[in-house]
DNA sequence: TTTATTGTTCCAGTTTTTTAGTACAATAGG
DNA sequence: CCTATTGTACTAAAAAACTGGAACAATAAA
């Protein structure tokens, strides 16, 4: 497993991070990914199927919403958070503190 | 024509507002009704075909992020800034207020 | 070295979206 | 009534996205 791609802070655009958010199980991983600093991607294995987390994690990646760093085998996911603040204020805070029944 | 579908402000969910808001196009059509109160259809024509820009403005209205007013043959275009401000406080004036260069 | 764990890549099938042409509907004005 | 204006509805084709199975790659552990 070579180093996923991930795009430099001055790459990312805004239409690409609406884009990876607007997906429900995407904005589900974003939601989860909120509290914990990293998260593992086991833990979404309940809910789809692995090929499919893969694609949706990049997904979010290759927009800028997520980060990973892998440590042996396993790969720990976090959001972009600080850097997504930096380029669209308020974005990311108004997305992670959306009402739950006003999510999907 | 009759009257176009529009949610009540309490149908109006995350996810189709963030997938409204990321098509490249739509995000063009949503910068330029910052500004103006309200703008007619017409000023598009030049940017895509009729039908297009129909298409674009259904979904922006259907996901509650536009709304028409409509006066003899002319519709009259403007976003619904306040409403989504209740539900999403900070979403829209992070979009709206996006860097130019980093929108696409 | 063998096996388990973790996640990616490849692929195909299905669904959704985008685009735009053409025909149609509604209103306004002469 | 006839015509122009404004925008929708319908349609079809092309592009893109989502889904998940199966095979593969890389690390870890026995």
């Amino acid at each position: 497993m070579r180093k996923p791609y991930q795009p430099a802070a001055s790459d990312i655009r805004l239409s690409a991070v609406l884009y990876a958010l607007s997906d429900p199980r995407r904005l589900q991983i974003v939601q989860s990914l909120k509290d914990q600093a990293e998260q593992n991607c086991a833990v979404y294995h309940e809910l789809m199927p692995k090929s499919t987390l893969t694609h949706h994690l990049k997904v979010l990646r290759e927009a800028g919403v997520a980060k990973v760093r892998i440590e042996g085998t396993q790969h720990f996911y976090s959001l972009r958070t600080e850097e997504l603040d930096q380029l669209f204020p308020g974005l990311m805070s108004a997305v992670l503190n959306a009402p739950p029944d006003l999510i999907e």
